[in-house]
DNA sequence: GCTGAAATTATACACTTGAATAATTGCGCG
DNA sequence: CGCGCAATTATTCAAGTGTATAATTTCAGC
């Protein structure tokens, strides 16, 4: 006679917390088909039957885990900024070399953000996630750019403000993506003041590295 | 007793053309989990059989598929190069347009982008795909802002000149990203206009709209 | 310690998946 | 026309999928 596994009763919380950091990582490793409702429950140290008790389906599950993901990514950027200095044009510069290098830019994250990319084209709860999650982002940035084009005697209107921080959301877009997938292609240290110095270039302005 | 389908020999290009057109489709319609041999089978107007016959596994269809996306993603690119004008400046802002208003910005080749980019990190030959079509675009643009900038008597050195394009490579895949995934951000125009502004205040050059 | 309800595991099921094999058909060549 | 081979279809299979349900275990409250 086989004996049952045993197991401990975990908050509600901690057993949706765990499952989903399991989905995440069965979808990092493996891609969206690797992350099955067993690779899950294996993945969370637990039975296959538990993700339907706390989760109607595994749709829900695999919605709740983006869901997740993408906050994630925003609290990230927006905890570094803690530790920027208060000067417009150095916490800028900081804010960019943040974006385009370790941590934020992992392989891992860079699979996981492209899995959700792949959803929004047709799932529009996806679509409002990532619409939500860009516009903040968007919005520091331009928030910032503003700080540090009037500290610099350069104010300009709104509506280039609104531009410059379209476009220099793109350009750390671009780099963190490049960065992420093909990090042999550039020297250490060099994403860091080439995003710099692009940045400055784009804002006219004399960013310190 | 039921009589067989009918069918017709067609030649091995154009069926393995089908079937690779089929996966993309697939791919586009509903992630990479959708793209099942049945169903790929069923849009190329075949039997799954088939697909056995002209590739060894699904496997190896899928990477013939993303090969062939890519290698579409930038011919699409070089075949506008022969619309453009001769003169350097008029060029690359033609160029920057192009890459950030339809047809080249499109949710389906988004869609299918991100699917491709989420094997990259995981998979070798795809990462030698990426790396080979990035390195193309890439290149490219950085002879036409070397062209722009000798144009305009500011010549600048290779590792700046190679700077340049690695910033304005990812600004237009950002914009391009964005464009694609969240059109109703930005009005009619607004993009293409952006996009131009940006690219020339980068290179701190007075591109003609 | 008991007890009962909730959490967790185990089992079963119907369905889909990719692949392998056998049966048939189209069609170039004589 | 008919032969033969390769292209294509049809069928089958084992493995894996998500989910539903039943059986067990944990643990808080008495």
């Amino acid at each position: 006679m086989t004996t049952r596994r045993t197991f401990k009763r975990e908050g509600e919380e901690a057993r949706r917390a765990a499952l989903i950091d399991a989905t995440l990582d069965c979808i990092a490793a493996g891609g969206p088909q690797a992350a099955t409702v067993r690779a899950i429950a294996v993945k969370a140290g637990v039975t296959p039957g538990l993700i339907k008790h706390y989760f109607d389906s595994k749709e829900d599950l695999v919605a709740a885990a983006h869901e997740t993901l993408m906050t994630r990514l925003t609290e990230a950027s927006a905890a570094s900024l803690d530790d920027l200095p208060a000067d417009p044009l150095a916490r800028l510069a900081g804010f960019v070399a943040n974006a385009v290098t370790p941590p934020v830019v992992d392989p891992r994250a860079m699979a996981l953000w492209a899995a959700s990319m792949q959803l929004v084209p047709r799932d529009a709860a996806m679509r409002a996630v990532h619409e939500r999650t860009y516009l903040a982002f968007r919005n520091r940035l331009e928030a910032m750019i503003a700080d540090a084009m009037r500290e610099t005697g350069k104010p300009c209107d709104q509506a280039t403000t609104r531009s410059l921080a379209i476009a220099g959301n793109a350009l750390l877009d671009g780099l963190w993506i490049e960065a992420s997938v093909l990090p042999d292609q550039f020297a250490t240290g060099e994403m860091r003041s080439l995003a710099i110095r692009a940045f400055g270039r784009l804002l006219d302005l004399n960013l310190p590295e």
